[in-house]
DNA sequence: CGGCTTCCGTGACTTAGGTCACGGAAGCGT
DNA sequence: ACGCTTCCGTGACCTAAGTCACGGAAGCCG
């Protein structure tokens, strides 16, 4: 009831913070309080791996900024992107990790520069049994990735690469509510993405360069025709 | 404390039944108790549909016996699977519609006669507050499944048909604790299974056979040479 | 038995896309 | 300015696998 404890203070801070992220905003506040005092801020660089194929997880983690890419490594050095964790968002595989201790099947790697709130394993596990909000969460984060695996087996198993390039790109170019009209990233990157060779990605682009919907210059792409790339991301044009 | 009323005796009954499955003996007596009084038994004949895309779900479903295959259906009319779904065990799309309430994106079909134990939604909602063995469950059904979809996804992006083909039987002839050296299906059913056109498997089946790790007949696959078909799951052999 | 349906085998052809082998352009560091 | 590294463009080539178009075999049923 006097004036709050310095660690109190510093909790606070925290909570203002968090306050943009839905997850904490449906915490009731008892929760609330406790992530603000239980958690800690970790930063990881771009290029640092949050997890790498074959590890366990001693922390569950949310994103509070920054972006991480989550992605199969074949045997033959072949990558293929499975989907990427944004602020706010939890990977699913760490939470499995965690509450099946089960090892994880594939790689993390931070994109952008990421700050997360991390919570240590078995702290996370009471209360999971504890917090409703928190369940809910966990299972939005479960079903929404199945859905979307779901949807990338589908697309790699019957779509063609003009189509798959076409939809990355119209994507990329809508991402997170700031519709860009050019972006940077290499060839060799969006092949990664796809799980194909770059000679590919790079006959295809100049493709769609030829038709006007995009141009491309070194390590850079920008938008001409965001629906002819609609289109052909939907197989109704090209040719 | 007298002599239990009929319902309960029929609970009993199912009680009994029901001490096969983990899911079930993991649960604690309270919630075995209610299980055995809330949950019907339905049962599901070949050929019928558990779950449509764009379906919702009024109730929660664990298989007693049979077999569920997950698929997507693309516009097309090509199908590819995405799992199969066994005694005691749970669809984790039934799971994610009912608690993240969104349609279900892939197609469920009943392959081998079903019986099921189903549970309202609401009650199971309830539930998954309350009981700890449940929430349990519920997660190694998520992360079973996404581990699951992730290989799925590199395997179509990487593997060539033919290991997939291999292994796929390989799989079929371990199926479910019974090492088997003949099973009864069509190459147009393996087709669907893949994703791929029925003649491909035949040609690639015919191949096999002709190295002798198989022999042919109408309808019917029987099993020459397991090491052998082993070596092609994992691309070693093969010319 | 004769007809129907389901399955299977196969040749011929097409094509998406993976691989190789370059060379050249753009930017960076010193 | 020079060299080094990263990126990109491109032609040549190869091959897995999808498509078409059959015909024939196997089983089923009246």
């Amino acid at each position: 009831m006097s004036h709050p404890v310095t660690g109190d203070r510093a909790a606070d801070q925290k909570r203002q913070a968090l306050l943009k992220f839905p997850f904490f905003i449906q915490a009731p506040p008892e929760l609330q309080r406790q992530i603000a005092l239980a958690a800690s801020v970790v930063r990881l660089e771009s290029g640092a791996y949050f997890l790498r194929e074959g590890d366990s997880c001693a922390h569950f983690a949310v994103l509070l900024s920054g972006r991480m890419r989550v992605f199969k490594l074949a045997e033959s050095g072949q990558e293929i992107t499975l989907y990427n964790v944004g602020a706010g968002e939890a990977c699913p595989l760490n939470v499995s990790c965690i509450l099946s201790d089960r090892p994880v099947p594939a790689m993390a790697r931070v994109e952008e520069d990421v700050e997360a709130l991390v919570i240590p394993a078995e702290t996370f596990r009471r209360w999971m049994g504890e917090h409703e909000s928190l369940r809910t969460f966990v299972f939005q984060t479960f079903a929404t990735r199945l859905t979307e695996m779901m949807s990338l087996v589908e697309e790699v198993a019957f779509r063609r690469m003009d189509q798959r390039l076409a939809r990355r790109l119209h994507d990329i170019f809508q991402e997170s509510g700031t519709p860009r009209t050019s972006v940077e990233t290499t060839h060799a990157e969006l092949a990664s993405d796809l799980g194909t060779a770059r000679e590919v990605v790079s006959r295809l682009l100049k493709e769609f360069e030829r038709l006007g919907a995009i141009t491309l210059s070194r390590g850079k792409i920008e938008l001409k025709n965001s629906a002819l790339l609609r289109e052909m991301a939907s197989g109704i044009a090209e040719k």
